[in-house]
DNA sequence: CTCATATATTCCATTTTAGGAATATAGGTG
DNA sequence: CACCTATATTCCTAAAATGGAATATATGAG
């Protein structure tokens, strides 16, 4: 039950949404999610914990980025089952429409490193 | 992304999940659902109504008592997929299998009326 | 109408959550 | 080593969620 809830709970919020349907398009840095989403960089760093402690995405560091995927669903069913349905729940979202548009001009180069 | 999100929120409470569960087995009214969680009669109500508010529930009043039931998921392809998977995910949740154990011994005509 | 019962709503307290500013940490460069 | 940059963590505040007591509403009985 705490599981399904933390997944549940993980899958509740707006930005953590747009971060999951993101990552479908391609691997991301955290600057990157925070040029994206426009929102400050820890709040970025903490939704990204809340989504690795469901099961939902993993990290790997290169340098001093860490970059962030979806995961295979191997965690649970609950995880297995929402990451295939979000490859097209929600595609015709406004909001997720008009980020996916901005995503291939929003490359760590560019974005960090100010 | 809000209809999504509404959904999600609504089944990450485990009183709610509950609720659903029972809700697999039969038909059951406010009092009947209040004897089985052990909460209190609002907390039960407010429950039912962010549930209904999802899609995820119907009411339909018998005399003094309202009766609640799953719906059939035709308000979106969240709320589908969710009862449909919940069908089967958690029945082996300890919790969930003392619950409906105990169902058949939680009739209105007992359990309410004090 | 009056009374009793099942449910819904309001109000309040506690807890949880989301967000950001400030700070700490980690890894890279010189 | 010192310094810079990307990320994580801590601390704090505001908003939202949960739960219960008290109250309101609705339906049925007499």
């Amino acid at each position: 039950m705490k599981d399904f809830i933390k997944v549940m709970k993980a899958v509740s919020d707006a930005n953590r949404v747009k971060i999951l349907k993101m990552l479908q398009h391609k691997i991301m840095c955290v600057c990157e999610l925070q040029a994206a989403l426009e929102i400050a960089q820890p709040t970025v760093s903490k939704h990204l914990k809340i989504l690795e402690d469901a099961g939902l995405v993993n990290h790997r560091k290169d340098g001093l980025w860490v970059d962030y995927y979806l995961t295979d669903g191997a965690s649970s069913p609950y995880v297995a089952n929402l990451l295939g349905n979000l490859r097209h729940w929600l595609d015709d979202e406004p909001g997720v429409i008009e980020l996916v548009k901005r995503l291939p001009g929003i490359r760590r180069e560019e974005v960090c490193r100010k």
